[in-house]
DNA sequence: AGCAAAATTTGATCCAGATCACAGAAATGT
DNA sequence: ACATTTCTGTGATCTGGATCAAATTTTGCT
């Protein structure tokens, strides 16, 4: 295999993908340049279904930049999402192991770079690098265990903390005067993340910054001026 | 090693044990007697508290024989039940693939019988044995979809129907007059798996009773007369 | 079988969050 | 910068399910 040619040619642009990807993390180079191979890189705008909920997927997909949501709508035509997904996430899972269908849709939030690894290369992958297959255990129960907590969580007000500060850990960036958090949804998109209704949120949200505790900066900024006070009602881990 | 004895040593106990776990159907006979080896057969009266929430767990564990429920409880002391196990599900995947804590507490509903498999041994029959680790795969991406479906399902009336058909299919008989179904937990450990109040389940199944649907045989038994019925109001698959 | 304890059902009331309606604010395109 | 459109906040009202309080049924035990 030729070595790395120090511009954007397709093999370098693989390996950088896949560099980032922590399913991949236990490989080392030369076994990453033969996966890399098999990978089919495709290019979305905001917007694009990826996957239709009922579909049968047959690669899986895993993202290199950009958001996608995932979600389901009831017959009223209501939408409940169930993932956000970010650089690194992947899914599709669920064809390739058991023949099971897709239970959600995944949207494009953003302009998006995937990485679609198809069945039959898959499995050889795997065949080849057992390792891998304990990353995606390791992550499908991460995933588990992230939708178990919901169930706990009875109480809206420790399930809104508990999304803030979720959002603070992965878009918020420390400034003076508290974590300045770049939202991936409009409140909308967020009631719909936490199944209530956009108004209610709006309430809350608005407790919890006439308690001094957030500010909204538009409709895509929340500050965080008392991170602390966000901690208390959660369910216990 | 030995073949077969014909009576009930420890090596056959594990066979049997074995052979009806689905993570382990993949295997030949004699990778089952190996594996054997390494597992730990232990009993537990009904209402032991077999892993609990916060805990490391140190060990997968298969079911043998007998039901358990996996439960959270919130501040106020609700119980929340996350899942059901019975024979051939597993459980403290969470330990041993990423040093996460147990979510939630598991208890023994009946007598039961579990295989422990601590996790050094395990991670050796890992490296021995990849097909394992994609069994492992497909059943918790089996459990994901599952926790996921339910998201959708906002509507209680659709959850309780889909609820019932689940128990049908796992405890029903059918037979003259409709399937009978021996019920896995109270009425309180039904509403408890709902995350609703006993109170409401006992009204809406009451409602089901008047009109004809379904008829309860004491509090253990429920005799479901038009299975039909309970297909709709279900949320897209 | 009969009795005490436990579980379930039923009725009455309450309340958190949904829904409806609309006003105000932010984002977007020209 | 302005106008249009889309998104968000707030008040008023409604409602499904929670909670409280008995009454009734089922179960388990001797």
């Amino acid at each position: 295999m030729a070595e790395s040619c120090g511009h954007d040619c397709q093999l370098c642009l693989d390996k950088l993908c896949m560099q980032k990807i922590p399913v991949f993390s236990s490989l080392a180079r030369p076994d990453l340049e033969q996966i890399a191979l098999y990978i089919v890189h495709r290019d979305y705008p905001k917007g694009s279904i990826i996957m239709a909920a009922g579909a049968r997927a047959d690669s899986i997909t895993i993202i290199n930049t950009g958001k996608l949501k995932a979600c389901r709508y009831a017959e009223d035509g209501k939408e409940q999402i169930v993932y956000l997904f970010t650089e690194g996430d992947f899914f599709g899972e669920h064809g390739l192991f058991n023949d099971q269908v897709t239970p959600y849709h995944v949207e494009a939030l953003t302009d998006v770079k995937l990485c679609h690894l198809y069945r039959s290369d898959f499995q050889a992958v795997l065949q080849d690098h057992p390792d891998i297959a304990l990353q995606i255990i390791a992550a499908l129960s991460r995933r588990l265990a992230s939708l178990e907590k919901v169930f706990g969580n009875q109480d809206l007000d420790a399930r809104i903390n508990q999304l803030l500060l979720e959002f603070s850990d992965k878009y918020g960036r420390s400034q003076a005067g508290g974590i300045f958090v770049r939202l991936p949804l409009s409140r909308e998109g967020i009631a719909n993340y936490l199944g209530i209704a956009r108004e209610t949120l709006s309430r809350k949200l608005s407790q919890l910054e006439s308690d001094g505790i957030i500010k909204s900066i538009g409709n895509k900024t929340i500050q965080i001026r008392k991170p602390d006070a966000l901690l208390h009602n959660s369910a216990p881990e």
